[in-house]
DNA sequence: CTCGGATCGTACCGATCGGTTCGACCTTGG
DNA sequence: CCAAGGTCGAACCGATCGGTACGATCCGAG
């Protein structure tokens, strides 16, 4: 489906298309897997329109990491938030939830993380490094919110096992990965407190 | 330094030079980051010879990531058995064996994964995913010595918080990051057994 | 009804990509 | 001493890269 013909009721919202639909295809393809040519024909939008929303290819990998880290977040902390006020069932929510995106068929691994490996560009990176900050951020308020005799370090332990599932999910398969670490963190939790 | 003037002793030695050279470069710039022209003058080869020795950059790339491979996997192997005969040791020296490589001016993260998050060519992820399969069977060694109850399980798990550890050095600082996946590890395997 | 702006499609740009070829050189084995 | 072959450096190839320019089209606001 084409962004739009011709002049659109809302400039923001073509933008806010383009972002959608490259997401999607830079995440399977990777962002130097494909051309700015192709990316335009595959997202149904023409290259002027793309450049002068987002000025450069970069422009638009900043733009849509950004955004994805920010949804990736909320979707975790309110995945944390519903499980009630338990912290224990909250970090179990986190990992049944990312269990969920393992299973997912087009999961690839952290977009950030796979953005961070082949752009060595410093906002990039500075992208990732804020993106596990609120991971982080999250986690250490579980680890205080149970009492954790060092949440600063445990919440780090914890970041660890949700990356390290995250890649083993990506490259060694995801079956079982987010029960495992679930189990690994609740372990963890336990030691802890 | 050049690798070689004129006719070299031995071809199979220009090959392993070159790999050697590569290899550094490749890491430091990643795989996309740099072209074969540079990478030659860089490493002090001509494309002539480059190219009869691997045909292709990919068969470059993929002799210099099964050669990693193969190293940081004997490298860990050998400090888990320098450590003498209890797990427990060897699964420490493991992580201080990792923590030195996070400490490394040059560390960049696991090339493997890096690569992997790059190259969607199967043979690239087929190294990649035995590269954490040799890294599972030295894990779940150690847990099956150490007596866990599930070590298949438990192996996933330290495997989970190796890379984790990685990761989380790689993009949000080293500092710590192995005695911290260290003391999770030695938890994990206090409560598996 | 007209005007301004967002969009499209396409052609185009210089640079760089991975890969090939060639002549000259050097070294070693016979 | 000479032939064989590994190597160099540079030229060269077609393809693709990110990015720009332009005329045509369409739509909403006045």
């Amino acid at each position: 489906m084409p962004v739009a013909k011709g002049s659109t009721i809302d400039p923001a919202r073509t933008r806010a298309a383009i972002l959608e639909a490259a997401t999607a295809v830079l995440y399977e393809r990777g962002l130097d897997g494909i051309g700015v040519a192709e990316l335009c024909t595959r997202i149904g939008v023409s290259k002027e329109t793309l450049y002068r929303h987002f000025g450069t290819k970069e422009g638009l990998v900043e733009a849509m990491l950004r955004q994805r880290s920010e949804r990736v977040v909320q979707w975790l902390a309110a995945a944390a938030a519903a499980a009630g006020d338990d912290p224990r069932d909250q970090l179990a929510a986190v990992f049944d939830a990312l269990q969920q995106w393992y299973d997912d068929p087009v999961f690839r691994g952290c977009a950030m993380l796979n953005a961070a490996a082949q752009h060595h560009v410093e906002t990039v990176r500075a992208i990732t490094a804020r993106h596990l900050d609120r991971y982080l951020e999250l986690l250490t308020g579980i680890a205080e919110r149970a009492g954790a005799t060092d949440p600063q370090v445990l919440g780090r332990q914890l970041l660890m096992l949700v990356e390290g599932a995250t890649v083993v999910a990506a490259h060694h398969g995801g079956a079982g990965a987010g029960e495992h670490a679930r189990h690994a963190a609740l372990t963890l939790l336990s030691a802890a407190s």
